[in-house]
DNA sequence: ACCTGAACACCGTTCAAGT
DNA sequence: ACCTGAACACCGTTCAAGT
């Protein structure tokens, strides 16, 4: 006798990105995101192998997000202020949704299919204003590591809590960041 | 009637390190500690308030060597040369304790004084070469920033199975760096 | 077809009791 | 002074049973 779902795959996903989104990926238990969803902790498992996998398909949603997010902040009237507007969205994201911007880099959850399409998918818009920008396409992967290293390491340094020696931290980012985009 | 210690703080810490670098923080559990020092869970805590400050002291020993390590494997002719095998060292010792160079960057770690204090004095030695190649005072702390941001994102991607799109993963690095150290 | 209660092994942590 | 056993609340996960 079928009993009519109490809940869905999406919302449970949904649940997650919010749990994660406040209080962090060791806040998401089974327990919270069963209660927020009216079911009982077992029953999740109905709808996801097991909290990784959970966790993954809630992070393959971020990315796609945060690529939507870059996207849509990508202006300027040059190629390069585009990409500086990019690399300040970057930024941006990390400094207001820290642990979805961890999320994202979970190093346990790399190997997911899913997460590894979702990035494959989400450096395309860099590759695109990095051609712009006149690089040429046998430079894009090398310009492009640099570019997403550079970022990538430093909001991890500000969400460590690292350059708290004073200081300018926003002309480093942009100065950096010109220094790089010059190659 | 006093007993005979078992085991002591440094030992535990000692422990600790080798579970974190062989399987990862989240391995290190108060029982796998207190078990391979020969004692219980339980007695643990008469050497450390918590796990959180087991897992501070571990990472406070884990800056120490590291820093150790790149002191002693920056070498070279020039000063330039000197900062790219500071910057080898760097990655290398990510490339291959890729555990505990997370357990130091761990953000909830991070408000320890003791990991503070390391870092503090961890970031001289690159200062030092910085200022043997010609930074000046004033721009050591933006030039700094830029350099330490682009390694711990440039490992960071490399420990997060990122940089699989194939190509000379290598050059990029070399690159990248030859670019910020002209700055 | 989906949900639940009960159960299991495993966490971190506390505390009274042992020596 | 240090260690232990027992206990607690909380994890993820399994499974037989309910509808």
């Amino acid at each position: 006798m079928p009993t009519p779902p109490k809940t869905s795959r999406d919302e449970l996903i949904e649940i997650a990105c919010s749990i994660v989104q406040a209080r962090g990926a060791d806040a998401l238990t089974i327990a919270a995101v069963a209660a927020e969803a009216g079911i009982k902790g077992p029953s999740l498992y109905k709808h996801f192998a097991d909290r990784n996998a959970l966790l993954s398909a809630a992070a393959t949603v971020v990315i796609h997000r945060f690529v939507a997010t870059l996207r849509s902040e990508t202006n300027g009237r040059s190629p390069k202020q585009r990409l500086q507007a990019m690399a300040a969205s970057y930024r941006r994201f990390a400094a207001r949704s820290p642990h979805l911007y961890q999320l994202m880099y979970k190093p346990e959850l790399a190997a997911d299919p899913g997460i590894a399409e979702a990035s494959r998918l989400g450096v395309q818009p860099l590759f695109e204003e990095l051609h712009a920008a006149g690089v040429p396409a046998k430079r894009m992967l090398i310009v492009g590591r640099i570019v997403v290293a550079y970022l990538h390491g430093f909001v991890g340094m500000e969400a460590g809590l690292a350059f708290r020696l004073g200081g300018d931290v926003d002309l480093a980012f942009e100065e950096g960041l010109r220094t790089i985009l010059d190659l």
